[in-house]
DNA sequence: GGGGGTCTTGAGAACGTTCTTAGGAACGTT
DNA sequence: AACGTTCCTAAGAACGTTCTCAAGACCCCC
């Protein structure tokens, strides 16, 4: 069948005899009668008749695609959400393209103002740091955007966030039923938007408890990674002699829990350990890790879902909606935690 | 500066009083007078004009976009694949998308089916199964593709792959090194190309040594994944008393830690465990991994490199190339691993 | 048997860009 | 003064598709 050639509307129907036309309303389903079907599906077939993709879009406006931008790869919650959006957008008739951006605001500003150039058919995105430069080119961009993450509250924007403050509370609340005082955290950059809202978060739920706060109890992590996680626990217990971490990503909490081990503390006898995301990386850590789940995969779900619905009616109002956490404990926190 | 509406070449040639030619040329540094110009990217500025993509491929036929198609998002080793591969196509001027498929053969033969729409100007493919339909759409693709991973020696693409039986040599002489003599091998499924591989390795290997491989000792998993790791594992120790571990992936190695911990084992004193890929997860796991770099960023590398150049150069000459594995070695091998 | 309806098909415009071709102005040379 | 060069600009075709519009064929019913 196949030639090799590059085909296109006008030969195959040039082959059948037919218009340009005929051969189009054929093949997108439209009516027609069954001889004429009949000889241009198979002048099409033995062209290898394949549809350019931008010569439709530029016709139709539509590409069938959408984008999802992500800051980190190598974050599992990202691949959470990236497994979650893929099966909801590809039963809506739309492919998935993921674009990682990177953690610096300027690439995420550069993605938006090229899916103006008209790439996809909407963006989810889910930004580490909201700049004022970036929130100005989500405004301005004409494409359909939903925002996974906290947003500025005039921000116009259909928006799917978590509560970290919430889930930090539960984390908090589970450690002090198991008598934990002196509960410590480590934060990632506190300059993004998760690092701000989960340092917020621990003050808090530590005052509501009746705990002080004090600043030897926070360390900040040069990034939401593994290996910053590490270093952090290390200043950490130089510094303090916590008897609880919570790490504001699995990540951090799983190199929190790599530097206990180093340092000769036993988790969770001596130190309990919290994560939060609640991704693969909790479960595969040893001790499994206790986190917080605060809904990526809900999440995901909702903004997919927003987006669909904005791409198809643009004058929707404008939703903006919360994601309850929830809590999984597990080996790091109780000792006789149930196993899988 | 820019309005809110969709503008385009001819808008901002009437704001300029000037050709819609003269506005291309000038926008895309073509020679042209100082005033002219000036006029153009003021009147630019103010429509907010932004070029349309499908419009411009459709005329010069390029796309700018390299696609990366990852059969599994989850698993680390194309994590770092895909950071890899960002960086040297974005060096080239391609903006990278992509592209999860799903473990299924089909879903990758629609995405190579679809790119030939032209959604991009090269794909970069790691499959995990290769089906003859797999290896006849990759063939008849009019789009430059290279391979990640082993295909049949006759077809005619430019492809990188590990060396998994070398990789697996490594694994084996460490392991005797260390006095390990029954050394298992918990696999992925052998119907894809790295679980075939590394059964072969594995034999080959213990061949090699003199060791004599026996079934009890080779264990297949449902997958690549931490979870199925665990599972064949426990399956493992019902019929085998190995003294070292080796899984195909990091992920199968992580799940066979957490299998061993349960049953009671201490690694690396009763059983030394070895993982392959050398991704995060080894060095994230407790105790950290040692584990087979197969070179999977070098790889990665190399097959972008390929892929530009053979987009830049349609007839040049079919590579093929092998990447060398070597051995990372860490705590769940050898009791007083270096720690970092 | 004629009028009005439905159904099928084709011609051609339009989407927004790039690039070829060629016209005209300015300038230097003979 | 005529001619050749060079530079700048404009006109218009082309990429491949979809979709509107109109024309023709056919059928039904009064």
């Amino acid at each position: 069948m196949a030639e090799t050639k590059k085909s296109n509307l006008a030969l195959v129907a040039a082959r059948a005899g037919v218009s340009v036309a005929s051969v189009s309303r054929v093949l997108n389903g439209g009516s027609a009668s069954e001889q004429l079907a009949k000889r241009v599906r198979e002048a099409a077939d033995e062209l290898g008749y394949v549809p350019d993709a931008s010569a439709r879009t530029m016709r139709t406006g539509r590409t069938d695609q959408i984008t999802l931008a992500v800051a980190d790869v190598g974050n599992p919650v990202y691949v959470q959400m990236m497994r979650t959006v893929t099966g909801i957008v590809a039963k809506a008739g739309y492919r998935l393209v993921v674009s990682s951006t990177g953690a610096d605001p300027k690439d995420q500003i550069d993605l938006v103002r090229s899916l103006n150039r008209g790439y996809a058919d909407g963006l989810l995105i889910s930004p580490l740091r909201i700049t004022p430069d970036l929130v100005e080119a989500l405004s301005a961009s004409r494409l359909p955007i939903v925002v996974i993450g906290t947003l500025p509250p005039e921000v116009e924007l259909d928006n799917v966030r978590a509560d970290s403050a919430t889930g930090i509370g539960l984390a908090v609340e589970h450690l002090i039923a198991q008598g934990r005082r002196r509960i410590a955290l480590v934060n990632g950059p506190v300059d993004t938007v998760p690092g701000s809202a989960r340092l917020a978060g621990h003050r808090a739920a530590l005052e509501r408890f009746g705990l002080a706060a004090s600043d030897e109890l926070e360390v900040t992590a040069t990034g939401f990674t593994y290996r910053a996680g590490h270093r952090a626990t290390a200043r950490l217990l130089a510094q303090a002699e916590p008897d609880a971490i919570i790490g504001a990503n699995d990540l951090l909490a799983v190199g929190a829990l790599k530097e206990l081990a180093a340092a000769g503390r036993r988790v969770p006898e001596d130190v309990a350990v919290v994560g939060m995301d609640d991704t693969d990386a909790a479960e595969l850590a040893t001790p499994s890790l206790t986190s917080v789940d605060l809904g990526s995969a809900k999440r995901a779900k909702a903004a997919a879902k927003l987006l669909i619905r904005r791409i198809e009616d643009p004058d929707a109002p404008v939703v903006r909606q919360v994601i309850a956490p929830a809590l999984s404990v597990r080996e790091s926190t109780v000792p006789e935690a149930p196993r899988a």
